[in-house]
DNA sequence: TCCGGGTTGTTTAATATTAAACAAATGGCG
DNA sequence: CGCCATTTGTTTAATATTAAACAACCCGGA
């Protein structure tokens, strides 16, 4: 057995809330990717789907900043939902570097018949909460990682 | 713009506090990896080397829980750490299917000059939040994803 | 003793993901 | 106008990840 670094306390706790907050995390995103898989879908997807039905059209760089991934990735995940037919790319008018993802009917359909099914899901991992400790989980987790 | 799913306030509120969760982690995770990856090494490949560290050798099946990775994904890890010299893989005399993966001298050192720069930077990443902060934040995490 | 179900790890095939190099387009500034 | 830095998206090569099929092994009960 190794002697371990001894930290401060501020350390510890920090640690601690670090180790937490990635458990559950990713426990959750595992459980939720597998429900997903029986639809065919992957996490990635979903969030993009997800994305141009709450707020609408929008082009690749906006779309991997909300999902937090490489544009790289996002363009083959676009690829993906247009094999599936559920989004398409359109020329943008007025810059023609740029494209504009939309939802197709069949992807509207989809997500509106999906979304309560994983939303089901959600509630269902945080059935262990108080909504007072979900206003609480919610406002550390929007405090977190702000510094610069 | 589609109509959108109106849910019940418990809905709101849960959805909300599993959005800044993942946005939380996904954003932390995402800095960190950038900056393991100045080591060379990645989230996983680091998670075992802790693990190791911390709670000695253990077999592939316990790293697995440990991470949250699949048994064919831990192979692949183990493979690479092993091809860096930080660990090794031993028979384990007592169950012949089972291997014990051990810490070299290397990944010891290794762990040893890096964990305090890890911790460092998860501190960073935190000093938004006050020490009362991090341990509410913990408990919440905790208390998350228990339901079955 | 032997069989059968469960455990441990590996392999395989398919996808996901990233960084880096690249191409095309934009926009500002000389 | 013409150039150059920036922006947007794609491609490429490398790695990560998973589920599923598989092989070797363990163990308990008939």
């Amino acid at each position: 057995m190794p002697t371990h670094y001894k930290g401060t306390q501020r350390e510890v706790d920090t640690l601690n809330a670090f180790i937490k907050l990635m458990r559950a995390s990713n426990s959750i995103s595992n459980r939720l990717s597998r429900k997903m898989s029986e639809e065919n879908i992957t996490e990635s997807q979903f969030g993009i789907l997800e994305a141009l039905y709450h707020l609408g059209c929008q082009n690749q760089r906006e779309l991997g900043a909300k999902i937090l991934k490489s544009g790289g990735n996002i363009t083959m995940v676009i690829d993906n939902l247009i094999k599936r037919g559920y989004v398409e790319r359109k020329q943008n008018p007025e810059d023609r570097r740029a494209v504009i993802i939309s939802l197709t009917k069949e992807g509207e359909k989809f997500i509106e018949k999906y979304f309560p099914v994983h939303l089901n899901n959600i509630v269902h991992e945080f059935s262990a909460l108080t909504s007072e400790e979900l206003e609480t989980l919610a406002a550390l987790c929007k405090k977190v990682g702000k510094a610069e």
